[in-house]
DNA sequence: CAGGATCCGGAATGATACTG
DNA sequence: CAGTATCATTCCGGATCCTG
């Protein structure tokens, strides 16, 4: 498992090319290795503490400001609003304003969100399996307790 | 794709559980939809800008701190110590030193950083897809300027 | 309701120097 | 080599107030 699985790498060519903020050329001493360069932008784009929550809050069907705030559990109005301006950037959802008594604002998720399918997928279930583990974990150390 | 798909929640039940401090009841004001806090723990735990590329890092056969730190570009000694630090109590990998002269520090990765297989290969395929996906739009744009 | 503007404290980080 | 200690800086994020 240390070893490189030959599979796993298919493209060793191109490397070098410029990382993490995609247009500006940075490569610091040639960091190659396709996985550590593609996990790097994958990260720079969706990495951080909110932005994937708010996406799935709004696959779910959330797409006000304050209903958002609210789901998403911990945001502030300042962060939210940074982080929607953020994803609007980046093409994952868009920004509709209806006028109206109360101005109604909706954030809809666009096709390109959905690309990110298998990212949530796996990392959902990696999470609820560690919680799992976690407990186990717990469950055994008081039993050695006791 | 905005109303919720019923396979995706298996476990409605149990929500309202504590969340991301693991340990710690935390729960705002029920944050439930499994989803999101499956999705938060995972975060908790391999969040941050460093953690997963430590850990691809480490699949690629690089042990050693000074060749991790060469290798992770961008990272400092002291992120990158606390970081494995963190690695460690979660279990994602053992310290393991050799008395010598110069005395050698192996970082090895263990079985549990395998269960994120799924995890890096999504993120892995989001990030090259994401970055050719860039490349094309810069080139239309262009394109559309001259 | 949907946010922008401002102030402010603490935590994260970079750089540098030092140790076993 | 494998880090730790210290300092200076930066930046994130919360709280509060304000607008349309």
């Amino acid at each position: 498992m240390a070893e490189t699985d030959v599979q796993e790498i298919q493209q060793t060519a191109e490397c070098a090319a410029k990382s993490t903020p995609v247009g500006r050329a940075v490569m610091g001493r040639s960091e190659c290795s396709a996985a550590l360069t593609a996990v790097g932008d994958a990260l720079y784009v969706i990495g951080g503490k909110w932005k994937l929550r708010i996406i799935i809050a709004l696959t779910e069907g959330f797409t006000r400001f304050n209903e958002l705030q609210r789901r998403v559990d911990g945001i502030s109005a300042r962060v939210l609003s940074n982080e929607l301006k953020d994803l609007e950037l980046n093409g994952f959802l868009v920004r509709t304003v209806q006028a109206g008594s109360p101005v109604a604002v909706e954030y809809i998720l666009t096709d390109y969100a959905d690309t990110l399918k298998d990212v949530l997928q796996s990392l959902r279930e990696w999470g609820t399996m560690h919680r799992t583990n976690i407990k186990n974990r717990m469950r055994a150390a008081s039993q050695a307790t006791s």
